[in-house]
DNA sequence: TTGTATGCGTTATCAC
DNA sequence: GTGATAACGCATACAA
């Protein structure tokens, strides 16, 4: 064997030389097989053989490396989820449902958050060596490089988007949700409305503008030839109420993509002397905490975002366990509260 | 050579056997050294072989396995960061800073949340393994097992929390900050003052704590016995606030830990017809959007989390690097508004 | 019950 | 310029 048994401690004792199964093997006097098998306790070994190991395990300080032991093909315990960010509290709250179904399953999780880079896709790859699955939310990676994570053997749960071949995913309904929303604010006597989102930038803002159409489809109405297009956070929301609000013939009714944005209205609103909801009416959607506490408090619409985590780490876990679950719809419900003009 | 040249697709091309290096050799008509030096370009390779590998490596849709390139000593690119949780926003700003300066770096980040889990220790161990350095959020780990990583040669940065033998920190002023809170809230006349939050569960909590009875000391108050401990989210506030508020000497302040706490109290004061601050004066921590739009306004103390997170990356860089930056403490500054007594 | 030998997929050091 | 081959740290079939 020319493994290199390591000069045990030249230096005498201060060998800042990382501990391997060897010198801890060596040091018990032992083979390698043996601290192998009392690490995993796989298969029997004498009691006394098991604690000549274990004392010289714990003598150096060692503990086995998940790396090589990945590598000669064990489970790594792990999986992956990746999100574009980890603001406006959605994803965080997603990330707690998946991570509460890995706590039953013993497993540890490990984040990703894409923020649109370019290498992205090289780190999906990476975090996918890393770990036994992966949950992918929205665009985060394209459906291309789906197809080639999964005929690689990568076991893969989509969320927040369509599925891709026979890639399940899970998901939250939002064009009826948001046709209802809609519906509900052209019922209080508003007939301007816009929609301010980006339907590009996630599948969940693409269905809620479709859905956003619907109603004025269905309400006879003629619907605004696109939507105001605008970022996730309060500060686009803010710059998109300061354009949309000097316009001559300003909406009366704001549909915003999520809560943060129509808090960015609120605040532009209230510098503007607008009186919510009489001149004008706003609705947001996530169900922020903080939406209720607002005068007048903000309609908005909740998912079930914990559950939608719980669910996609359940359908992840039936995947790695080698069986083929199906996706998943859960249904988001109308919060209603005094924004959209309703008597509070 | 019995690396067993894999019975090359006796199924006529379905085979799912993943490609190696070896694959790739193969099908190129070359050694598994030269794929490895096209790939990484490290040393010159005669241009038509080049082709060959590059060819091959693209038909058999070949990725290198970063498991086994860490294995054999390469850095991985990755680095991590071990957090609680993600909730209330503060854990998510902190996480966009450190991504940015990471992107900077051209690496990934895997973010580990602990939950304060059994098994917590195991998993940031695995971690530590899988990246290239860490940095590690308030108690997630403990002092002991950070000794133990950094003697084990792992890269570490301590965040939020006080630094831990020569392993450096990163973290912002809490204490003077919550004295100079405190101060302004008794001057404005309020004498029995609550503090809401939970010392044991973090550091900064801790100290605000601490800043919380200096002011008392300072000005001749005598301070509570302890803390009203709860925990981090709105409904830890709520609660809270349900208790203390029915009390006979109900306090006429409530300094809280942070800002979802701060909203819990005030779902709760608006159900009991309190006047705030008139009746009862509120102050959060971390200046959150959302508190600015509330009546009254919040009063709150802003972190420069984004920077913080930026900061601790930073220094992560350079210990990988090999150099030995030393802590860092960075200022918080007092967002005074009308939840505290303040005209608006 | 324990040891031997080999594979896992790369990188890197020698030779040629 | 290219090919063998030894690490890297572990798991495991096969022997003993």
């Amino acid at each position: 064997m020319s493994r290199a048994p390591m000069v045990l401690d030249r230096t005498g004792g201060m060998s800042p030389t990382k501990p391997s199964i060897y010198t801890v093997a060596q040091r018990a006097g032992v083979s390698i097989a043996t601290v192998s098998r009392v690490l995993r306790g796989t298969v029997a070994v004498r009691d006394e053989t098991r604690q000549r190991v274990l004392a010289a395990a714990d003598e150096l300080g060692w503990q086995p490396s998940s790396l090589a032991r990945s590598l000669a093909g064990e489970a790594t315990g792990a999986v992956g989820l990746v999100v574009p960010d980890l603001l406006g509290h959605y994803a965080a709250q997603v990330v707690e449902g998946f991570e509460e179904r890995a706590l039953a399953e013993d497993g540890s999780v490990y984040v990703l958050a894409t923020h649109g880079r370019p290498r992205a896709p090289e780190f999906v790859r990476d975090l996918a060596a890393r770990t036994d699955g992966l949950v992918v939310m929205d665009r985060t990676v394209d459906d291309d490089q789906v197809r080639r994570l999964d005929e690689h053997g990568t076991r893969i749960v989509l969320f927040a988007r369509p599925p891709v071949g026979h890639v399940p995913a899970v998901r939250t309904g939002n064009r009826p949700v948001a046709e209802e929303l809609t519906r509900h604010v052209i019922e209080h006597g508003h007939e301007r409305l816009a929609f301010l989102g980006d339907p590009v930038a996630a599948p969940d803002v693409a269905e809620r503008w479709a859905g956003f159409q619907d109603a004025h489809a269905a309400a006879g109405l003629p619907a605004p030839s696109g939507p105001v297009v605008t970022g996730f956070g309060e500060g686009d929301g803010y710059t998109a109420a300061t354009d949309l609000l000097a316009q001559d013939a300003r909406p009366r009714a704001l549909i915003c993509a999520n809560d943060l944005v129509a808090f960015g209205v609120y605040a532009r609103a209230r510098e503007l002397g607008l009186g919510l909801p009489g001149d004008l009416a706003v609705t947001g959607w996530d169900d922020l905490s903080a939406g209720g506490l607002l005068t007048p408090a903000l309609t908005s619409v909740q998912q079930p975002t914990r559950e939608l985590g719980e669910r996609a780490a359940d359908l992840l876990y039936q995947r790695i366990a080698g069986r083929r679950p199906t996706s998943e719809v859960l249904p988001s419900t109308l919060a209603i509260r005094g924004s959209c003009g309703c008597p509070t």
